[in-house]
DNA sequence: GGCTAAAGTTTACACTGTCAACATTTGAAT
DNA sequence: ATTCAAATGTTGACAGTGTAAACTTTAGCC
C-alpha cells in the first residue's frame, strides 16, 4: 500500500456519493468515508477545507448525473414530448436516488460558497430552458418564467412523491396518501397538461 | 427555583422552535436547548425518547401554525381567490420561516413514526382539499388529485424561491437567479392561472 | 543528492447523543 | 399524617463527531 494514494480526492467524492446513496445524509461522517477509502481520519482535510466542502462536491456530481440523464431525453423534435420525458426523468432520478436528491436540494449547504455546485445546478436547469424555447417562437421573454414554473411543478411533484415513498403502510389511510398515490398513476398526463397550458 | 419545572415538555418544544427559527436546523443540539430552558443536559430525556422525537414535535407545531395561517385566508366565497391567497400565504410562511419549513419538509425525520406529525401535516393539506371541492361541483373525484397538484406547484415555487433567497449577490448573474426573480414578481398571476387551468 | 511542497499520520480538544445510576419531589393509598 | 412508588430532575460516563496542530513520508525539481 502506497503512502500517497494517487487520486484520493476523487476517490473520497465517489466513496461519499456511494455511502450517501445507500445510507442517507444524516449519519454521514468524514471519518467513515476516510475509513472506506482506507486512509487516516484527517486525510480528507488535505483535499477539502471542511466536511461541507466535500459534500458540496458530491452534490455537484449529483447535478452532473442528473444533467446527463435529462440530456439523454432531449431527442425528438417535439418539444412538448421532450419536456414531459425530462420531467419524468427528473422525478425518476429523484425517486431512485432519494438521498442524493436530499443532499442536492434539501441539505443545508451554503450553495453560494461553491461556484462549481452553482454552475452544475444551473446547467441542469439550462437544459430545460433550452428546450422550452422551442415552444415559444417569437416570444423568448416568456421562456425563463415558463421554464422555472415547469421546474417548480416537477420538483413539487417529486417532493410529494418522496413523501409518499417514505410513508409506510400504517398510515396509508390519510388523505395525503390516497391523493399522492394518484399522482404516481397520472404523472405523465399531469405534466403534459401543465406544459400545454403554458403560453 | 423549583426542582420540578412544571411544564418542561412544552417549554422545550417552544425553546427548540425559537432556536431553530433563528439559527437553522443543522447545528441544533439537545444540550443547548436544555441550557436555554435552564435545565440539566439530560432532562429532555424524561419527556422525549430522543432528539428526533423532540424535533418531530417542533415540526408538528410548525404545521399547526401553517394551518392557522392558511385557515385565516379561507374567507370569501370565491374559491379561486381563496386558493390563490392560500398559496401565497403558504409561500410567505415558508419564506418567513425558512428554517422551520426546512425542518417540516426537508429534515430527515422518519415521519411515519410520529402519528401526530402526520396528522398535523394532513390537516394543513386537508384545508386546501376542502376549498378545492367548491371548484368541482359534481365531480368530486378530481378534487384530491387537483388539490395535491396545486400543493405540488405551490411547494415547488416555494422551493425555488427559497433557493433564490439563499443566493447572494455574487451569483446574481445565473439564468436561475434571473428566472426565479421573475417568479417573485409574478406569483399571484402564476397561481391564479394554474388554478383556472384545473378541470 | 538534497530541498521544498504536497500528501499522509498521530494526537488532542471541544462538542454531541444517549445510557446508567442517583436524588428529589409529587400525589395517591393507607 | 405517613408512606412509598412513580415522575421528574441531576451527575457522570462513553463512544462518536469535526477539525486544528504538530509530525512524517514521499514526489518532483534544481
Amino acid at each position: 500500500m502506497r503512502y500517497h494514494h494517487g487520486n484520493l480526492k476523487s476517490n473520497l467524492i465517489d466513496c461519499a456519493y456511494e455511502w450517501i446513496a445507500s445510507n442517507g445524509i444524516d449519519n454521514i461522517s468524514l471519518r467513515k468515508i476516510a475509513e472506506i477509502a482506507e486512509v487516516s481520519q484527517t486525510a480528507p482535510y488535505r483535499h477539502f477545507k471542511s466536511k461541507e466542502h466535500l459534500l458540496a462536491e458530491v452534490a455537484t456530481l449529483g447535478f452532473e448525473k442528473l444533467s446527463f440523464e435529462i440530456d439523454k431525453n432531449i431527442t425528438t423534435d417535439d418539444a412538448t414530448d421532450d419536456l414531459v420525458r425530462c420531467g419524468v426523468t427528473y422525478i425518476e432520478f429523484g425517486l431512485n436516488n432519494e438521498h442524493i436528491i436530499d443532499l442536492m436540494f434539501n441539505y443545508p449547504i451554503k450553495k453560494s460558497e461553491y461556484p462549481s455546485l452553482l454552475e452544475s445546478a444551473d446547467t441542469a436547469f439550462g437544459l430545460l430552458l433550452k428546450r422550452l424555447k422551442y415552444l415559444h417562437d417569437g416570444k423568448e421573454d416568456a421562456a425563463p418564467l415558463n421554464s422555472i414554473s415547469t421546474h417548480a411543478y416537477v420538483h413539487g411533484l417529486l417532493t410529494i412523491l418522496q413523501m409518499h415513498q417514505r410513508i409506510d403502510k400504517s398510515s396509508a389511510g390519510t388523505e395525503f396518501f390516497k391523493a399522492s398515490s394518484a399522482v404516481k398513476d397520472n404523472l405523465e398526463e399531469m405534466l403534459s397538461k401543465f406544459i400545454k397550458n403554458l403560453d
